[in-house]
This record gives C-alpha cells, sequence and structure tokens, in this order.
DNA sequence: CGAGTTTCCGTGCGCTCGCTCCAAAATACG
DNA sequence: CGTATTTTGGAGCGAGCGCACGGAAACTCG
C-alpha cells in the first residue's frame, strides 16, 4: 500500500543510542544523528519524532540490551557473592575496553537531563530500580543459602551495592587502573 | 591608567560555575553567562577568555569552594565513622535539600566533559584525587586509633568510601527517600 | 497499469549559537 | 586638562541548530 521503509529501525535505533551515549543528548546535533543511523532528516523525523523522542527511545533501547544484560549476571548460577562480583567487574572491563569511554548511559542520562525532563527522570528512575531489585533478589537468595548475613535488609544491602556499582562507573571514567578499581570490588564484596 | 571594572571577579566566577553546575556546559549559552553574572558578553570575554576556558575557571572555583569544604568535615576531631559518615550526610541533605538537583559539579563535569577535554579531564582527575587522599588520610588515622580494622589497606578503603560516595550523589539525583539513602552509608560505615 | 500511500532526499526556514567589533565611558598619569 | 589605556554595552557576524516542506521514488492493491 506504500513505500516500504529502506533501513532496519532496530538497527537505527542502535546506532542514534550510541551517539547520545557518547557524546550526550545536547551535543548529539541531529546531523550527528542522520550520519550515524544513515537516515535523512526526514525519515528521522518520519520514524522517531523530534530528537527528544529518539532520546527516550535511545533510553528505553539501552535499558531493553544493556540493563538487560547486566541484571542477567545476577540470575546465573552459582555463588551470589561471586555473581556481584561479576557485575562489577563486568562493568570495570567493558568501561575500560571503551576507548571512547562512554561509561553507563543511564547515569549519563541521570547526570544531564534527569533534572530538566521529567520523562527521562522516570526513565532513569526505571533503570535504578531494576537493577536495585535484581540486587535485592539476588542478595535475598544468598542469605537464604547462609552465604550473606541476614543482618542487614537484602534491600539496605542492595542499595549499597547499587551506590557502589555507580560510583565504580563513575571512577572508571577517570580511574584506569583496573588493579585499583578490582579492589573495591573485592573489598565491597567481601565486607557482605 | 585606564577604566576600573565595574564587577567583582570573584562573584562573576561563582555565578558562572553555578550556570554550568545546574544546567552544564553544552545547555548553557553564553547568553545564559551574561544574564547570571550580570556582564556584557564582552566583559565576559575580555575578563575570562572564551566559554570552554570560563567552564575550566568554573570547575577550579568549584574545587576550592566545594571539594574544599567536604573534605575539611573530614579533618574535624572526634571518631573516624562519624568523619565518614558526615561527609555522607552532608552530600545526601545539600542534594535533598537543593530544589534544583544539580548533584556534585565535579561527577557532572566527568561524565559530560571529561571523555572530550584533556583539561577537564584533568581538573576532574584532581577532585577524585584529592577526596581519596583525605579520606585514606582519615582512615588510616582510624586504623592506628583502632577503630578501623588494619585489614584492608587504608587506600582500598579510601577507594571504596569514595565509590560509594559518588555512588551516592549519582543516587541521590532519583532516589529522594533520605532513610534509604541514610541506609547506604551506615550500612557502609558499620562494614569498616 | 493507474490510484493511493508512505518513504526518501535535498533545500532551506527561522532562530540561536559562540564570538567579535566598535564607539562611548571611566579611570590614571604626565 | 589632555592623553593613554582599559572596560563597557550593544549591535551584529557567520555558522550551525532543530525542524519542516515538497516533489520524486517505491511500493501495494484494485
Amino acid at each position: 500500500m506504500a513505500r516500504p521503509r529502506k533501513f532496519d529501525e532496530t538497527h537505527a535505533l542502535t546506532a542514534a543510542m550510541e551517539t547520545f551515549w557518547r557524546r550526550g543528548y545536547e551535543a548529539t546535533s541531529t546531523r550527528d544523528l542522520s550520519d550515524s543511523t544513515g537516515l535523512g532528516q526526514s525519515s528521522l523525523y518520519n520514524a522517531f519524532g523530534d530528537k527528544r523522542e529518539l532520546y527516550l527511545r535511545a533510553l528505553r533501547h539501552y535499558y531493553e540490551t544493556h540493563t538487560a544484560e547486566q541484571t542477567a549476571l545476577l540470575d546465573r548460577p552459582g555463588p551470589v557473592k561471586e555473581r556481584l562480583r561479576d557485575l562489577m567487574v563486568h562493568a570495570i572491563d567493558t568501561d575500560l575496553a571503551d576507548p571512547e569511554a562512554s561509561g553507563c548511559f543511564t547515569i549519563n542520562a541521570s547526570v544531564e537531563k534527569a533534572d530538566s525532563d521529567d520523562e527521562v527522570r522516570e526513565e532513569v528512575s526505571r533503570h535504578f530500580s531494576t537493577v536495585e531489585q535484581a540486587l535485592a533478589e539476588t542478595i535475598a537468595r544468598g542469605q537464604r543459602s547462609g552465604e550473606i548475613s541476614p543482618e542487614r535488609s537484602a534491600g539496605t544491602l542492595a542499595r549499597q551495592i547499587l551506590s557502589t556499582y555507580y560510583g565504580l562507573r563513575v571512577l572508571a571514567r577517570i580511574q584506569k587502573d583496573r588493579n585499583a578499581l578490582l579492589g573495591i570490588v573485592d573489598s565491597t564484596v567481601s565486607a557482605l
């Protein structure tokens, strides 16, 4: 009934996400998005709406791919402390391996736009809550198995790990010494 | 020998710092800076150079005022764990009290510009190092007094606290429940 | 194969950006 | 008091911004 799209929407969204991720919202122009996606500007606007809507779509896409990938590390079998350690070590190695050093898109969004855009704030809040809940479930599992002391509630410990985790990802932008970062992880996990 | 300045340089710098702090580098226009400082654009450029130089000056001014204020909390007398707790609680209350929710300027700068600007990166690195070192000294003091176990090195523990601290300031952008944030602090401090 | 519908691409609109220039204003000094 | 020097305010530069538009192109379906 109409001319079909020449591009794959997911591919375009992934490209846009990476651009926003690396450069941030304000520093990314609609020409940049056009270049990285390979789409003309009118195609971009036709498919995704304006720049802000595309940014929100990109943030949601990050949730479905990267945030989900992070929490998936916690659901694997094995000792709970190893799972927690894996989550953080994985983040460290991802951050250090990336020459562009984009960090965590969720954190970037929370710093740059959560204050000025309620929908961004809600989306970021959703990311944070998801990770926090995954941590809480993992820790509760460790408490049931006796691996982790039930002295402090799983919720509190989850938030403590969450805080360390996000702090790590901020530090990793500057601190490139892997051993120093690993020391934080080990110290945190062994204190549980 | 010449016409004297009508404005106070420190006041102008403080105003510029607050604007960059709240809005970020890219979202701040030179008109915004002109408005918040009360200076004409030509006066701004004459006194501080271009936008990027003013941003760097603002970041350094933040170091001299706010970062210094943070580490000063650690140098006060009394139990070491209380000092560490004070640092974090102070940050929480500052972040929650600020209706504009600007968070920590150093973190904001590290997320937005440390990747793309070496001088910003160096300045942020200096902030991080200063806080880390202040933490290490405080913790070493606690180890000498027997308040903190010497099992883990003061440097490692300092980086662990640093990570939690910065994570807290990221979380506080979204998580407005003071008790949840205080729980992180208490859990972290008591685990030392 | 023609009608209908959507996508694609180039052009360009109105606006704001960072920054500059210039003449008036305000001082210090001979 | 005249001259030199710096600051000030305002106008405005070229460039790039987000976004819209219109016609050609590419399909589906009667």
